[in-house]
DNA sequence: TACGCCAAACGTACGTTGTACGTACGATCG
DNA sequence: CGATCGTACGTACAACGTACGTTTGGCGTA
């Protein structure tokens, strides 16, 4: 009672499906970008009519948390079991750092409209579980957690609206110099934009803080390297 | 050439200006919420037509960069200038958070919209400004700036996000054990959301891990307390 | 085989949105 | 006193999200 496919004829019509519409919004997003995603548009992509789409999605909101979940769905963690824990925690940051870089346009949407579903929550998980292995209890687990997924957030955050903010301001001297004398003195240095290097520098930083931290009584440190 | 204002009579209509507009916008959107913000409501919330309001603001997303350059421009940073540069610092990433207590639900589109206006840089400055009386070289310094400004935005979105998300996840129950052990266990710790303890937590665990950075060279780290 | 049923695709229609464009009016300046 | 200009206004339009009623094609049952 869900698996017809006009029976034996194949792909005809390929049949609409939820999950046929969030790839098309998520082809639409990457193409014209996140402003250009509407029912309509989504449709004509699909070549279907609009209200066809309101049978599989309950509204543009629902199918833009849908876009977030697919989106974080595609992160890929599968990170050597045997490294130490801070490099699999590295691995994990990266990895949504890197789905950020498949679907750069996306990422408004992912950082605005929190997934709720159950794949959202396996990246929570993961670091979860890294912070258990780690010997951390479980308070300290939560904690380093949130603040893993804080800076993964923060950085995407930043750098998106560091790109955005650029292509608006190209007047860097018409600063006034005794207002922003730090600003204007680390132009160069703020303008050149190594993305990567700034984001290992503060994930080096943070998991070697992380490191530091006091293990749960009894939690034998060497041995779990 | 731009200062009449009814002649004499000082306030049978308070005169429409882009700051004026801003405020209402923002007064609106902590009403209502982001979602109701429209010109015509910021219009009717004026008592003027909506397409005076354009005399002002050249559209839609202009004005709610204003909104955002408010919000920012809200930041209340004068901490002891006596403190250590570790303390500024705290004090400096705290401001955001404050303003981003006080403007709930403007947040999102501070997040979303970043300013490049100038009064937006002012976080930046100070940012600059601490990390160079620490002693750090300017890659550096521009570099922890950056991480603090990732953190300081990533808490709000992530603790946004996550209130956001429980209004709609009530079943924590119904998670496949085999998939999600971890997040069962901390079920009660990712519940309960001391969100203000987290962020200090992290807040520490960062700075405590800049202050063991290097100084650029013949500093002397002890003098500058 | 024939029939009825139901999910799913469709089309029409309504209210709301952002904003382009033309008009009206009061103050300022020559 | 007439010209000019900045600002407020009103109308108008295209595009949006979506509620609602209609059509249709494939399946289970008789």
């Amino acid at each position: 009672m869900a698996k017809s496919v006009t029976s034996g004829t194949a792909e005809a019509r390929p049949v609409l499906t939820r999950a046929r519409i969030v790839a098309a919004a998520v082809r639409l997003i990457e193409r014209d970008g996140a402003k250009a995603l509407s029912m309509r548009a989504v449709a004509a992509e699909l070549g279907v009519a609009v209200m066809s789409l309101y049978n599989h999605v309950p509204g543009k909101d629902a199918l833009l948390r849908g876009v977030a979940e697919h989106v974080v769905a595609g992160m890929d963690f599968d990170g050597a079991a045997e490294a130490s824990w801070a490099d699999r925690a590295r691995a994990l940051v990266r990895a949504f750092r890197t789905v950020a870089h498949d679907y750069p346009r996306c990422m408004t949407i992912v950082l605005t409209h929190r997934a709720d579903g159950s794949i959202a929550l396996r990246p929570a998980e993961r670091a979860l579980a890294i912070a258990a292995e780690a010997g951390f209890d479980s308070v300290t687990a939560v904690r380093v957690t949130r603040v893993l997924m804080a800076y993964a957030l923060g950085t995407q955050l930043r750098e998106v609206g560091m790109t955005k903010a650029l292509d608006r301001l190209t007047d860097f001297t018409a600063l006034d110099p005794a207002e922003f004398p730090h600003v204007l003195a680390s132009a160069d240095e703020l303008a050149r934009n190594d993305s990567e290097a700034d984001f290992e520098f503060g994930l080096d930083l943070l998991l070697a803080a992380v490191e530091a931290l006091p293990r749960r009584p009894g939690f034998d440190q060497a041995s779990a390297r």
